[in-house]
Parts: structure tokens; C-alpha cells; sequence
DNA sequence: GCAAAAGTGTTGGAAATACACCCATGT
DNA sequence: ACATGGGTGTATTTCCAACACTTTTGC
């Protein structure tokens, strides 16, 4: 008890160890934890603890407590890491590959997070921990690269469909604010006419009568988004076959 | 040594007794394994054997071996149960809620299956192992209604988006039994002729030359789905914002 | 007054939908 | 001959894509 305040390196590493010695798969939960900045995707990535991948970054992890939900897993390493709790967290999808953690077996599911930037920008100055643009990333640990692939690829599927965007931006934003961010997740240009008739035509953003202010052009109008409007919303049964 | 003869029951019993009293989390694979027939959708399932979930039924499941990749736990039951290797087979969502097994705490991992259900018909008659349609289904052992809930959500989506459905079917299809199944999935009526359209638009269908037999009308065209074909096909990048 | 981005409508083409009749087979 | 589902085409509507000029602000 009196050594539970050594690091937590080092716990890990023995918990770990002795796991592989017993011959017990352990269970880590991975956090994809993005962000958006500068127009640009980023996410957010601690250097590696170990030495095999040293120098290298690795996705916010940790082994799942005993009594802990997945999710309350999840939700602790972004408390620890961000300071947050009320963020956008969704389950992507588990990898267990044998050999994929050197020091033992661990089977781990990546959560994927969004944030906004701004809101906990001044909590992240422990060291070893930034932001990364995800356009622009070498080599990660373990198979943290695969990981944050397939959470990149479910996020550009995903936003498409569910209004997941809105999580990376402050509560008011212009549309040209929310169409770099399409833009800049899902790699294309969009038309700026279309992209506003989308959105207005969905009905779902609210003018809050304020201006950006202090651009050297004329301001947009802010809007936020009305979560409550989409819940009660009816579901169209989304029908059409298409591949 | 001499004792692996032993039911698998007490195995996994004893095993999950280990497990909770020294406090470790156990890993499992549970697999949902549709099939179509009298066009409905059907999901294999097993009677519990736990007391507590006596008379319930349960998926297909087993806890994962030390030294064996997640994919490969979901192949090997599978195998063990349906006699089918060569499945279609993908990674649906995990499932860890702290109390979602009552001998221990058991983090699962659901994977999907499609499977025709002809082609394996014969090897079914262990006892306990049946198809049930999916919609007249009572409850399940565990937290199984979720996992399969989820698991058919998915399985509605998905067959929108990727040519899942042919797993479903024999090899040779005529379309009504393609339409049948998709309307059975999706719970709709579709118009045929629009359907086929669509289909046909695809340009994926093979033309075998051979007609149904043995039908009370006329006998309709059988076609093969072209795996090749689709896979050399270029993805359209898939681009609208809808929600 | 100039640079820079905001804001706004229309049109043509493609895709989805709705819909009705003749055809081939088994009984 | 009749019952059953197979097979086919067209007109209408809806949705998406392309595209240019005027407005407002900061400098």
C-alpha cells in the first residue's frame, strides 16, 4: 500500500510482467482522443513509456480496473489526460492480436474521443503529452498506427451521418468553421453554396444573433447546434442499397 | 493432463470460478450467427448452461485462448459448431459491463457471422443447438439480447453498404430470393422492379445461364454475385452529409 | 478604396420512385 | 385454362452539382 505512490510506469510494467508469467491475457482501453486546430485534424498522443519504442508516441491507454465499466475506463483516461469529462466517446473496435504488446498479451478497444481544442488547452503542459497532426504522422508504438487508422476512417464515416462534428468546435461557430472541418477530416472541397443549403435545409442549427469578431473581412454569423431538435427528430429508416 | 477429458462445461465453469477469485477478467468471443430461411432471418443459438439462465438461450461463445488471436477464437467456434470454415465473419462491438456475467467478470467480444444455412444443415442435431427467427425471439441468457440487438443494427446497415447478403444464399440466386432477403433484413416491402433495376445497375451479377427448377410458375433467372469484380471496382469515395 | 471572405438562387442532369402489362411454367 | 410469380419500360419527382455576383468588414 505505502508503494502505490511510485509512478504508474512502473506499475503497469509489473502488472503487465506478471500477467504474461501467469499466462493471463490483460485488457487495456485505447483513447483515439481528437482534436481540431489551425484546420487541421490533430490528435492527441503521449511519448511511449517503453524502451522498444522509444522516442516513438502512443495513443492514451490503460488496463481496465477490476470493477470498471469499459466505458468508465475510457472516461477516466480522459479525465486523467484532459482534464474533461462531458466529451463526445464512442467504442470503435477491440484489438487482441497475439503478438501486438511486447511485454505481455493484451487484448485492447479503442475508444474514440472529440474535443474542443480551446477548452483544456492549458492542462496539457505535463510533458510528453501533444498534439499531433494526424495527416502528418510517423511511426506510432505497438500498433497504435493501425488503431488510429481505423478510428480515422470510422470518424470520416461517421460524421457524415451523425452529428459528430460539433464536439471539435466551441459552442458557436461560423459555417466556414464547420466546413473546413468536413473539409478538412474528409480530404475534399466542397462547394460553399451547397454545403450551407445542406445544413440549413436540415434545419438543426440555430443563429445565436452574434458575429465573429475580429476578422479582417466581414463576419459570419455564429450558430450552434440544436441537440435537442435532433433527438426529437424521426429517424428516416435510411433505405438505399449502394456498393 | 488427464483431466481434458472432462465436459467443456466444467471446464469453462472451474476456469471462470479461477478467474473471479483472484480478481482477473476473463476474455471471451461471442459469435452471432445469422442464417436465412423460409425467408426469415435466423440466428443460431445454444441453450445456457448455466442454471441461473436455465432454458435460455445463449449465443455461441468461449473464452480465448492465451496464445490465439480474437479472429481466430471466433473461426475456431465457428468450426466447432457449424462444421463451416470459410465464413463470413467481422468484428461487431465488445461488450464488458462489470456485471454482464454472474460467475465472473467476463469482457466479450461479439463477432457476426453469415452463413448458409443449407450448406450446413446436417451437422446441427447436437442437442441444445437450433435456429430461431430473429423477430419471435424470447429472452436470451447474459446480456445476449443486447449483443444480438446490436449485432442485427449492424447487420441492417452493413448489407446497405457491402455485398454481405450472398453469404446468406446459395451460391445461385434468383432474384426474388435477393429481394426476399433484403426485405426480410430490412423489414420493408421494395418494389421489384426497381430493385432489379438497382441491381442490375451494379453491374456485380453474373448470369449462369441456369433457371430455378421445380417452382409452380415461371422459373426465374440464377445468378452468381461476382466477388472479383466488385473487388477491382473502384470505390466511389462516398461523400454526404446526412443526419 | 482595396482585400477577403460572407452571403445568396438558378439551372441541368442523375437517380429514385411509382406504376401495369405480357410471359413462361406447373397443375 | 388458370394461377403464380418472372420479366420489362416510362413518366415524374427529387436530389445533387455546378456556377458568379453583391455585401460587409478591417486595414
Amino acid at each position: 500500500m505505502t508503494t502505490a505512490m511510485v509512478t504508474k510506469k512502473k506499475d503497469i510494467k509489473a502488472i503487465l510482467t506478471q500477467l504474461e508469467s501467469d499466462g493471463i491475457i490483460g485488457i487495456s482501453v485505447d483513447c483515439v482522443i481528437f482534436g481540431f486546430d489551425e484546420n487541421e485534424l490533430k490528435v492527441l498522443l503521449i511519448k511511449s513509456d517503453l524502451k522498444k519504442f522509444e522516442s516513438k508516441w502512443s495513443l492514451l491507454g490503460d488496463l481496465v480496473n477490476n470493477h470498471e465499466d469499459l466505458e468508465n475506463a475510457a472516461y477516466r483516461i480522459l479525465k486523467e489526460r484532459t482534464g474533461l469529462d462531458d466529451v463526445y466517446l464512442e467504442q470503435v473496435k477491440s484489438f487482441g492480436e497475439v503478438g501486438r504488446h511486447p511485454a505481455a498479451r493484451v487484448v485492447t478497444i479503442a475508444y474514440c474521443s472529440l474535443i474542443n481544442i480551446q477548452h483544456h488547452k492549458l492542462k496539457i503542459h505535463d510533458n510528453e503529452l501533444d498534439w499531433h497532426s494526424v495527416r502528418t504522422l510517423s511511426e506510432m508504438a505497438f500498433d497504435h498506427q493501425k488503431i488510429l487508422d481505423t478510428c480515422y476512417e470510422w470518424l470520416q464515416k461517421r460524421i457524415q451521418e451523425h452529428p459528430l462534428g460539433f464536439s471539435l468546435l466551441p459552442k458557436q461557430f461560423s459555417l466556414r468553421e464547420l466546413q473546413n472541418l468536413y473539409e478538412a477530416i474528409l480530404d475534399v472541397k466542397l462547394d460553399r453554396r451547397n454545403f450551407r443549403k445542406k445544413f440549413f435545409s436540415m434545419d438543426l442549427l440555430e443563429d445565436t444573433q452574434e458575429y465573429e469578431s475580429d476578422v479582417p473581412h466581414r463576419p459570419g454569423k455564429l450558430y450552434k447546434f440544436n441537440y435537442d431538435k435532433y433527438h426529437r427528430k424521426e429517424r428516416k429508416k435510411w433505405f438505399g442499397i449502394d456498393f
